[in-house]
RNA sequence: GCGGAAGUGGCGGAAUUGGCAGACGCGCUAGCCUCAGGAGCUAGUGGCCGCAAGGCCAUCGGGGUUCGAGUCCCCGCUUCCGCACCA
């Protein structure tokens, strides 16, 4: 065999794949399907370590799974809209497109040299017309079936970036790219009702068993529903009003002493139109408007409010309250209202004593009334209602029932479920994106972009601003349009969509990703979805993930697919972290992967990142460890040279019936139990770490084999080469061998694919590792002849006996009892009880 | 505050179902090989006692269940992550 050089390895084998089309795939019905997915990557210019960690647990799922039979689509592409494009536009004056297409270049060819096993050919970029035509498309869908929609409202503004922010968007009070202090703007601008999906999108979360528990709980926070009630509380004075209030605790309401609004509540300008001083109402309403979120949170700012004067009329006492204003309600919830019940609210009940406000007792666990007065804080509402008129003494759980029957007979209220979850806005007043479709006619309205006028591309802008306004409105020739109904003179929307609607439905357009007619062929969608394996980084456990669950479901209301949840198994990757913390440009603890590549090729990189931790966990970078990986690849490599000319020559099986020594009997059952453990770690576990663990171990038993037979592995390559030839002349010895080289070097072949390759090739097979197969673990084969069962007496191993490896329960505690080490330890005691485990371990237990 | 995960050698981490804790690797030590070695091979490497055989102690702390606990239960401490005035 040649000398072992990486690089030139990596080289070799990356062309050959290139040339072979070797990861390109077709739709075949006869073979079991496999779609293995990373997160696709927003082009930032270059990938470090951390990114490519994600690729290369996929890579190893992927070319494990090939090996398996399954027919396995593994694609990769690039969300490719978005910022960071736009604001380095602002600063240096290149254009998004030129900037973003040569960072893909760059990053492809990173990805290339690490060689990582895709589907080049179904490469795509979400800044390609051909791909955002079919967001155009599907928004038009989604506006036909009322689930884009357009209105006025207050939107989470970041003045930094210049754009509106989703709420997803918003990180403690935050913009959650810049980290600048969001405000708040109100602006015409258009909605995904995923609210519609709010129920579903929570119950399926119980189907998501191959989830990680955490993204699930996430997600299900983030939905946040909550059972409870709406009750109309009447406004005196005025028998047309009333405030609506949203409650889960209806049982307490005989004891609300107060309804508090918020500062956005409509209701507070006109109620301080009834105020002496109007103007100082609407003034203290705007200062609670905008107190800074993050700081009323963190620091627990006190809570405050003031009275409007009004007096609401409670539907089930027929007693009044008091009306008051209160920084702490948020507008965005439930109804923006809620009744304050001091005695069994935390809050409330500081605000209540705050401010001088009632308390009432109205729940106690034993029934029996509670003074009031003497609370420090809000009690738990759980027991028999106390002081609540003809419901005093039901549990709590009945009188709900009741309350809300009541509320819904008499027409002032009902029992409602609340979700946390609000639509999505969508619009960004951004150049990078996707333009949205739609058209505004003085006579006709919105009037969306006819199917056939898509794509509606992206005009080539010369001049990147970073004014606030939509840099698309500055383009005439695309604002002014014709209304495709009327003929008449019309306005062309100009903000662009949302980066995450581009990357919530990718994973579709890779089954088809060329399809111009469509935005991919159902039957193509029905063959390679969902997604098997996806993995990427937990940061997008709610954004990307739950957007993408919304429009798998949209996706399948206009017909298109046939299932709800896209991703079967998700794996969330944990970060690379150098000196303690997350890799990036601006700290300066970036790791190249391509400087890695030149010193220790992309094998022992590939192999060192995967062998370090679990792929969930955080890692810390060493050099170290990398040169570890190295030296085990190299070990390996002069392992296959110093048996290749010995062991190639054998067949690759090991014949039935061949009489085997003790030595070689132990190397087969160490080569099965690899296969066994190798095979689960992957398919199973997902612990490539403890794969990578198993295989080193089974190259130890190797060399230690290569000791007892002859010489040893010389350290060198030119030293004597003394045991081969003696291997050779036994062929059992030989085929024993090459059954485990064989069986070790396609095990490798997903974490270190060109030395696997190169060996392979080198074993005298032709055809490369496509034409290979994952080994075939053997159970009779990894049985052990003799096992050593350890024997305790009181919990202390007193003895060992070598037995047959099927002895039984029976025998084992006969042979045990027999021992005469045991018998010793058993002198004048009475043997209470003996428990063999598994047949592994037998324990007596004596007084 | 609520929710989730986790605490194991000098370090990264193993221990699949409650069954010989520390696999595998890094680092370190010694020997061999070598003109040389930041290469390679072999051996050792949780702590304490012992020449040794062997023994005792050890998985954040404290209790418990069990013949047997890193693993299960209870109490506490610490760390990380998510959510955070959601009525």
């Amino acid at each position: 065999m040649p000398d072992y050089h990486p690089q030139a390895l990596d080289k070799k084998w990356q062309r050959r794949w290139h040339e072979a089309r070797a990861f390109e795939v077709d739709v075949d019905p006869a073979k079991p399907k496999f779609y293995c997915l990373e997160m696709f990557a927003y082009p930032s210019g270059h990938a470090h370590v951390g990114h490519v960690r994600n690729y290369i647990i996929g890579d190893v799922m992927a070319r494990m799974k090939r090996m398996l039979g399954y027919n396995v689509l593994h694609p990769f592409g690039w969300d490719a809209f978005g910022l960071p494009a736009e604001n380095a536009a602002i600063k240096h004056g290149i254009h998004p497109e030129v900037s973003t297409r040569g960072n893909i270049a760059h990053m492809k060819g990173q990805l290339q040299r690490l060689g990582i096993s895709y589907a080049w050919e179904r490469e795509l970029a979400t800044c390609d017309a051909e791909y955002y035509k079919w967001n155009q498309w599907l928004f038009i869908r989604m506006f036909e079936k009322g689930l884009a929609y357009r209105r006025r409202s207050s939107v989470n503004w970041c003045p930094s970036c210049n754009t509106v922010l989703a709420n997803e968007q918003v990180v403690e009070g935050g913009c959650w790219r810049c980290g600048s202090a969001v405000e708040t703007r109100d602006l015409e601008q258009w909605f995904f009702r995923i609210t519609a999906y709010a129920d579903e999108l929570l119950t399926a979360t119980e189907r998501l068993t191959q989830w990680p528990e955490k993204v699930l709980t996430m997600q299900r926070n983030w939905i946040g529903r909550s059972e409870g009630a709406r009750v109309r509380f009447g406004v005196e004075g005025e028998p047309d009003a009333g405030i609506e209030v949203f409650t889960t605790r209806i049982d307490t309401i005989f004891g609300a002493t107060c309804v508090l609004l918020a500062p956005e509540h409509p209701l507070v300008a006109r109620f301080a139109e009834r105020a002496a001083d109007p103007a100082a109402i609407r003034r203290q309403a705007q200062v609670f408007r905008t107190q800074d979120r993050s700081a009323r949170i963190s620091g627990e700012i006190d809570k405050q409010g003031f009275d409007t004067g009004v007096r609401a009329v409670n539907p089930f006492t027929g007693g009044t309250v008091p009306v008051w204003v209160a920084n702490f309600v948020l507008g965005e919830y439930g109804t923006g209202a809620v009744m304050a019940v001091p005695a069994h609210d935390q809050r409330d009940f500081e605000f209540a004593r705050t401010f001088g406000l009632p308390v009432r007792v109205v729940v106690t666990p034993d029934g029996q009334p509670v003074d009031a007065a003497s609370l420090t804080e809000a009690r738990p509402a759980y027991g028999t209602l106390v002081d609540s008129g003809p419901f005093t003494g039901l549990s709590s759980a009945e009188a709900q029932k009741r309350m809300s029957t009541l509320a819904r007979e008499r027409g002032f209220g009902e029992a409602t479920v609340q979700f946390r979850l609000k639509d999505w806005g969508i619009s960004r007043q951004r150049y990078w994106g996707t333009p949205i479709p739609m058209i505004y006619c003085e006579q006709d309205g919105i009037v969306p972009v006819p199917d056939d006028q898509l794509p509606v591309e992206l005009p080539k802008l010369a001049q990147f601003t970073g004014r606030g306004d939509s840099p698309l409105a500055q383009v005439p020739e695309f604002v002014n349009v014709t209304c495709p109904r009327c003929g008449g003179p019309a306005r062309r929307e100009t903000d662009t969509m949302d980066t995450f609607v581009d990357s919530s439905w990718y994973f579709y357009r890779f089954a088809d990703p060329r399809n111009a007619r469509q935005p991919f062929d159902p039957a193509a969608v029905k063959y390679w979805l969902p997604v098997d394996f996806y993995s990427g980084g937990v940061e997008h456990a709610i954004l990307h993930l739950i957007y993408s669950r919304f429009f798998a479901r949209v996706f399948r209301d206009v017909g298109l697919v046939d299932h709800d949840e896209p991703f079967t198994q998700l794996l969330t990757q944990g970060m690379v972290l150098k000196d303690g913390a997350v890799m990036s440009k601006s700290k300066g603890n970036v790791v190249d992967p391509d400087t890695m590549l030149e010193k220790f090729g992309a094998d022992a990189l590939r192999l060192y990142v995967m062998f370090v931790a679990p792929p969930e966990k955080e890692v810390e970078w060493t050099d170290a460890g990398l040169e570890g990986s190295a030296r085990f690849l190299a070990r390996v490599w002069r392992l296959a040279d110093h048996w290749n000319a010995a062991i190639r020559t054998v067949a690759p099986a090991v014949p039935a019936g061949a009489a085997l020594g003790a030595a070689e009997r132990a190397l087969r059952r160490k080569t099965h139990d690899t296969i066994r453990r190798v095979t689960a770690d992957i398919e199973q576990r997902q612990q490539l770490n403890t794969a990578v663990s198993a295989m080193m171990e089974l190259v130890n038993e190797l060399y230690a084999f290569s000791e007892g037979t002859a010489t040893g592995i010389p350290g060198r390559r030119g030293a004597e080469q003394a045991d081969a030839p003696a291997v050779a002349e036994r062929p059992e010895t030989a085929a024993v061998v090459r059954e485990a080289v064989e069986a070790l070097v396609r095990m490798l072949a997903p974490f270190a694919p060109h030395a696997a390759e190169e060996m392979w090739e080198q074993l005298g097979h032709a055809g490369g590792l496509a034409a290979a197969r994952w080994p075939v673990f053997d159970a009779e084969v990894a049985r052990a002849d003799e096992i050593v069962v350890p024997v305790q007496v009181n919990g202390k191993v007193r003895s060992r006996l070598t037995v047959a490896a099927d002895a039984s329960e029976a025998d084992l505690e006969r042979l045990a009892l027999a021992d005469p080490a045991i018998v010793a330890q058993l002198a004048g005691k009475t043997v209470r009880k003996v428990v063999v485990a598994k047949g592994r371990l037998v324990s007596v237990v004596a007084q």
